[in-house]
DNA sequence: CGGAATCCCAATCGATACTG
DNA sequence: CAGTATCGATTGGGATTCCG
């Protein structure tokens, strides 16, 4: 493991810091999105082009990518039945459920009070 | 050139989706950051030069947006004595300090499981 | 069907310098 | 002290095209 410095100070960064690396990942633009998709299935599968058709927006690319790199994070799991076409199926894992928590809390908040946020703003700019 | 039609990022989809907004917030890099050091202020406040002493690596001008953002989003509030030179002090408003509960909420999972995400991440690499 | 590869634009962020 | 202004490097991510 990274031998922390853990001194008083980072050095420059604090490369360490598990929040700051959490929010790297769910702070991309459908990582959260893919979870709570992949939440809502409970424990089913979803296969990529549904998963696809329940995210308005996202690229072929992007959700590619996104499960590229959830994949690698132990949160989802991937599932390839070999047949031809081949149909790739998701689900979370059990640390991808327990994502889900703290991140449904974190919904919770933003439908409670990112209006008031917007109101902020409005006043702000008058 | 007719430039490709962007500036529809924001009305393309779901423009009513409130944990996006969100995330984009706490997503930069700063911002979860700033509400933290405030956090542990409790209701007292912080001078700029302090918080940016609390938080290594960030340049003036990361600070100073950061908190500008806070600011219009009404979850942070700045208060200004009219001296020279002046001293300006923030902290949470109501808002912010709500805000703080699901932070801390995913700030413990990360604490408690980022280390199995640098191990699936590790394991995937070999 | 489920990607991988490529191209390109836009936003983020850091360094530096200047100001009231 | 607490910003503001400008610049440049890096990154995110969308569109498109090709592959097994």
């Amino acid at each position: 493991m990274t031998p922390s410095p853990k001194g008083t100070r980072g050095d420059l960064f604090d490369p360490a810091c598990p929040t700051r690396k959490l929010l790297d990942r769910i702070g991309t633009k459908w990582t959260s999105m893919v979870v709570k998709v992949l939440a809502e299935a409970g424990a089913g599968e979803v296969r990529f082009a549904e998963l696809q058709r329940r995210m308005p927006g996202v690229s072929q690319k992007m959700l590619s990518v996104t499960l590229q790199s959830l994949t690698r994070d132990g949160l989802v799991e991937r599932r390839v039945e070999p047949t031809v076409p081949p149909r790739v199926h998701y689900c979370l894992t059990g640390l991808g459920h327990s994502l889900e928590v703290p991140l449904a809390a974190l919904r919770t908040w933003a439908e409670e009070n990112m209006a008031a946020i917007d109101r902020a703003n409005a006043a702000a700019l008058g």
